[in-house]
DNA sequence: TTGAAAGCGCTAACAT
DNA sequence: ATGTTAGCGCTTTCAA
């Protein structure tokens, strides 16, 4: 490994001087820095950014946690976010906590402050202690995704209304004149996606259109968890004319499952869900959704951590809200068809697929 | 922030025997041991990672270059990385270079050696001088998915048979009677997939079936891709009972088409992929494919490059052959039915045999 | 068993 | 315009 010193041996210069030029600081003769580069370029020389980041205090990386790589959603956020991050010139570390709070405990105690300098959470069940302490100890933490815009979490965040999501969903399905409409909430009532689960019930409310809590299914946030809901939704209410996940992949399970029951999507049931990831527009028939800002809200939430490592915010910093979610209409949403599907029919497609 | 020195003065002693409890060194006294450890717990005092990698000369983090976190398969590989390097107690940098190699090469110069011990690369097209350079500076670098077992590319690598896995495809087929095989090959003849392919034309040929330059078509490794070459395909060759893709997002792709084009899959046509990403155990019907050990060979990728950083392996490691491909059957894949040909066809497939 | 001291590679006052 | 000096926080001989 090539060091400074050995550059400014070389070039004939200490080593403050190679950093100046180096760090285009100015003021360095233009024959010396001449030299100099030429130095650097026959060492091949390149910056050790550990000892640069011990010198300066800081380090030029941002830690993203996620809880699962796995869920196809987080790597397209990851990628918004390491942009953004690049565009300061910082790296990003991924880190995965499976879900465990065990994990991003042990990463925010061993990164933060030390291998990063601030940290972008995107969990979903997160100790909002173990992040105020970690805040406390000096480094900046960002909630990524928080989903109750009304009720600030006490930690810098950037906000995506979900409910607003959730009541596009439903406001898009009514207009289509339905009105038994399924619904498929992943995580149960006090999860993260509760919110969406809510705009969607409030806006039903609104038009005065029912829906008993036997036309709910809570399950796991995965293509499997909805087709199984969906599954059962559909056996136990054949009259539903559409169904309603809280996110995208449920959604996607939720098609197939009335793909396997012999019903048509649009004609016999509409399926709709939130987020709009790459998936949702590559499935067929492509799926309807309500696209949430995912490019906006990460590259807020990375802005939002480097003007809190900069200083230029606090701890208090207010809650930034992302833009609004918008509805995506592709082919998975249809009006409503006045001849319904009778018993008979659901019976019938079932026993021919 | 708390520091080793300030631990230390509050116990009482030296930042030396700091270091040392907290190293578990032994040679530590029980009574200041407890001192240190209460003042440590005090203070909620956190190592500084950079500040340790300075002085110890080294990093706890790998870096992994993906092309592209956006393809399904790479945050497989990323999860299955981060794990085996938990397992050693390092942290993965993700470094997304978005199929620039002028990205790859930035990556490279900034982290290699400073805020990464080693590097691990799955990059499609790499420039292996860039690679040996960074090597040659001391920085360990290992090719995540060498594509090509036969010919090792001269810098330690974990070589996945991607031919095999095209002949079992082909295989699969062929003894499902399939014997106008369409081919859609991800990125070209001199990408990274040809193997894949070139394996399948050769299992053809070892069973004289005809595979005609004009029944393949090259196109991206995206679902898109596959759509737009299968729907060529099967618009120019309808008497096609099979199609074959390099790549499970392309097969994906395929499957869409030929539904779009009313054919049942697999009663009318046959689809099968490579790799086995998650999706094609989601997709409807289940994708046919021929799994590749993703979590064997990122495992062996990140114990290879532990092993160059740990000096037990030198740059001519040699390259190590990752588990063989397997075939998954799921619902894609099934016999040919006569009936559903014309009779055209059918003579012509009797001829070639 | 504990302490003192040197140094990892770099940056940033402060001198000259 | 360039050099000198003093660290950043930690580890690690080598002494005591």
């Amino acid at each position: 490994m090539t060091t400074l010193t050995e550059v400014a041996q070389r070039a004939g210069v200490t080593p403050a001087t190679v950093s100046n030029v180096l760090r285009q600081r100015g003021k360095v003769g233009a024959a010396t820095r001449e030299r100099v580069l030429e130095a650097v370029a026959a060492l091949d020389y390149r910056p050790h950014l550990t000892a640069r980041a011990l010198a300066e205090g800081s380090t030029p990386t941002l830690a993203l946690m996620v809880s699962s790589i796995a869920n196809p959603f987080y790597p397209e956020f990851a990628l918004a976010a390491e942009r953004a991050a690049r565009r300061s010139g910082r790296f990003l570390i991924v880190c995965n906590t499976n879900e465990d709070p065990v994990m991003l405990r042990a990463y925010l105690d061993q990164i933060a402050g030390t291998l990063s300098e601030g940290m972008l959470v995107m969990n979903a069940k997160v100790d909002f202690e173990v992040l105020r302490k970690t805040q406390a100890r000096g480094t900046p933490v960002v909630l990524c995704l928080w989903e109750r815009p009304e009720t600030p979490p006490g930690i810098p965040c950037i906000a995506v209304d979900f409910a607003a999501a959730g009541a596009l969903a439903a406001r898009h399905l009514l207009e289509l004149g339905h009105r038994r409409i399924g619904a498929i909430l992943a995580g149960g009532l006090d999860g993260v996606q509760a919110p969406r689960y809510e705009g969607f019930c409030a806006t039903l409310k609104l038009e005065h259109v029912a829906h008993p809590d036997s036309e709910v299914r809570f399950t796991t946030d995965s293509v499997q968890g909805g087709y199984q809901a969906a599954v059962q939704l559909l056996d136990e209410h054949p009259d539903l004319t559409a169904i309603f996940a809280t996110n995208d992949l449920p959604a996607l399970g939720a098609m197939h499952a009335a793909a396997d029951r012999g019903l048509r999507i649009p004609e016999d049931i509409s399926v709709i869900g939130i987020t709009d990831i790459q998936l949702a527009r590559e499935s067929r028939p492509g799926l309807s959704t309500v696209a949430v800002p995912t490019e906006a809200a990460a590259t807020l939430a990375v802005e939002l951590l480097e003007a809190l490592i900069d200083g230029k915010a606090g701890g208090d910093a207010p809650m930034q809200i992302a833009p609004a979610p918008v509805l995506v209409i592709r082919a998975s949403t249809g009006p409503v068809r006045r001849k319904k599907r009778s018993r008979q029919t659901v019976e019938r497609s079932r026993g021919k697929r």
